[in-house]
RNA sequence: GCACCCGUAGUGAAAUGGAUAUCAUGCCGGUCUUCGGAACCGUUGUUGUAGGUUCGAAUCCUACCGGGUGCACCA
């Protein structure tokens, strides 16, 4: 519909004297407006020497000599906008038609045939899972699933430092404390005391260091043991956690894997001039290319993290060479890191650092104060999850499932308040979690989504089969042309990496279901209109089951 | 010190350079509780400051104020 309108207007335009204008569709805030409007007077009016509003009425009046089938009428309006309404008929039989083939709606096929590898998560072993992991998780995931909507094949990837200094803390921690258990909270106990060890005792940073290039070499057997047991350990503990939020790694990367990449291709191309040696280490000059300098192999001759980065993106394209985009989500402290990454990466490999796509979220905090793994006072995503999941049982004790359909409930409704609450906004930015409020189900939350969802679920049930309207009404609700721009919204989504638009929207559309609901019988045998109602029944429910899809909700059968 | 990001009702957010800045929450007031009331309807209240660009600025530019993050061998 957006296509055919565009192409009547831009045609409608050249008549009137723009010539091959670029036309911008939108949909007005007042709906009372009109169901599209465009401005395209406006913007040309200057050039042209010419007001606005005259050369809206010549547009106005060449487009319509030739109106497309489903506009009734297009007006010029306060400055010189374009309004264009489309109608009620054609609402009224889109729905209908939806109806039929409902499970696919919203599907586009923008990236049919392209390949893109989304890496999120990234937790690593011998520390906690903590929310910073919980939000990058939830983001990606969602990105993953807007692409899979939009036809492309995604390549779900998580890449996990089991080497560096990280490990080397603990594991010195471990031995100072004389025991080991195969545990994460006591790993993760282990990592904080062998941090601040690491920035207060020389003589301990020494010793840290020491078991690094150790583990790195692999040549204690000690180490070794403690370090495999401990590595084992935290993966199990995530793959749990990647369970309960619905995610499935296509391809897990490892640190270890790819350093000896990364060295090699350091070493590569220091000798083209591209790094420097500076004080023993091997850096990257950034200020060359208006970034700054990062140390990519230090003085001992281990590779840091941007050395292993750069292995960790030649593997990735050795391994799926096709691949239109490779985007990496992050915490946003890591910004400037990946500039100067792909700054460097543009002297390696332009082609590759072009394909990449670094997006960075910000923290979730509870209160107050900066979340660090390496001072201890994190909030793990086990507890912010257990802390939801405790609140969702308080508010459904009372109901009367049984016990199995009760937990899967809650879990559900805890994961959706959780999820919501951190795609709701603009990625970037940071989200102020209060407590009290996320997990409250008045208006927008993810429960909220959910209930609307269910509610046209048990009257679809109850309704039995859905059967083809002989009736229309004359005049559509919002509802309607509102479920009608689903597809359109995953557009925008994917196109700007942004589902935070699906939110919006979905929030919008139960907001106006819940009132078509309070509105109007869907149900009543007498009344002709009734199959239609339910045809609209059908089309906004698998909306929400299918845009909660992308964003990581599922929608429980009752709640 | 330098660089980047962010300042929108009491609170949390939205807004493709467009029309009267939207939504939720909160406060106050209301709704045949027949299809599931975790709902619906109404009232109240907002673009950090000062300039600039533009027919039009929350959005772009400059300065200032306030907050966050990052800047050499951590990840």
């Amino acid at each position: 519909m957006n296509d055919i309108i565009t192409e009547s207007l831009k045609k409608a335009s050249d008549k009137a004297g723009i010539p091959n204008p670029t036309i911008k569709l939108e949909h007005p805030e007042d709906p009372s407006h009109g169901d599209f409007s465009t401005n395209v007077a406006m913007m040309y009016a200057k050039a042209l020497q010419m007001n606005p509003k005259t050369l809206a009425e010549k547009v106005v009046i060449e487009f319509n000599k030739d109106l497309p089938e489903m506009v009734l009428a297009a007006e010029v309006a306060g400055p010189g906008f374009i309004n264009i309404k489309i109608s009620d008929e054609y609402f009224a039989k889109e729905i209908v038609k939806i109806s039929k083939v409902a499970e696919n709606f919203g599907k586009i096929e923008i990236d049919k045939g392209k390949e893109v590898m989304i890496e999120y998560t990234d937790p690593n072993p011998f520390k906690v899972f903590h929310i910073g992991h919980l939000m990058a998780n939830t983001i990606g995931e969602s990105i993953s699933r807007i692409v899979e909507f939009s036809g492309a094949k995604v390549i779900r990837a998580c890449y996990q430092g089991d080497v560096g200094l990280h490990v080397a803390k603990t594991i010195w921690a471990i031995f100072k404390d004389g025991s080991f258990k195969a545990d994460v909270e006591y790993l993760g106990k282990m990592y904080v005391i062998g941090s601040e060890k690491y920035e207060t005792d020389e003589k301990a940073k020494a010793e840290i260091v020491g078991i690094n290039k150790k583990i790195f070499e692999r040549s204690d057997s000690e180490i070794n043991k403690i370090y495999d047991a401990g590595r084992k350990v935290s993966l199990e503990y995530f793959d749990a956690i990647y369970k309960k939020l619905g995610t499935k790694f296509d391809h897990f990367f490892f640190e270890s894997e790819v350093a000896d990449a990364g060295v090699k291709i350091v070493k590569e191309f220091l000798k083209q001039g591209i790094f420097e040696v500076s004080e023993g280490a091997t850096v990257f000059p950034g200020e060359k290319y208006g970034e700054h300098t990062r140390v990519f192999i230090n003085s001992q001759g281990l590779p840091t993290y941007e050395a292993k980065e750069l292995g960790l993106t030649a593997t990735k394209f050795k391994l799926y060479p096709k691949l239109a985009e490779a985007i990496v989500v992050t915490a946003n402290e890591q910004n400037a890191y990946f500039k100067v990454i792909i700054a460097a990466m543009k002297q390696i490999n332009p082609d590759q650092a072009s394909r990449m796509k670094h997006i960075s979220h910000g923290i979730l905090r509870p209160s107050s104060g900066k979340m660090s793994s390496r001072k201890g006072n994190v909030v793990s995503a086990e507890e912010l999850i257990g802390e939801f999941e405790s609140l969702v049982s308080e508010k459904t004790k009372d109901r009367d499932f049984d016990s199995k359909e009760k937990d899967e409930i809650n879990d559900d409704v805890a994961i959706a308040g959780l999820k919501y609450t951190i795609l709701r906004q603009a990625i970037g930015g940071d989200i102020i979690y209060d407590p009290q409020k996320a997990v409250s189900f008045e208006g927008d939350s993810g429960p909220y989504l959910q209930y609307a969802t269910v509610r046209a679920q048990a009257i679809l049930s109850k309704a039995g089969k859905v059967v083809t309207p002989k009736n229309l009404p004359e005049k559509v609700d919002l509802l309607e042309k509102l479920l009608i721009r689903f597809p359109e919204v995953i557009e925008r989504a994917r196109n700007e990496y942004a589902p935070h638009y699906i939110v919006t929207y979905l929030t919008d559309l139960a907001a106006v279901f819940n009132s078509y609901y309070a509105h109007n019988q869907i149900l009543d045998e007498r009344d002709p209109l009734s199959p239609y109602r339910i045809s609209v029944t059908k089309v906004f429910a698998q909306t929400m089951t299918n845009g909660l899809w992308v964003l990581g909700i599922k929608v429980p059968k009752r709640m």
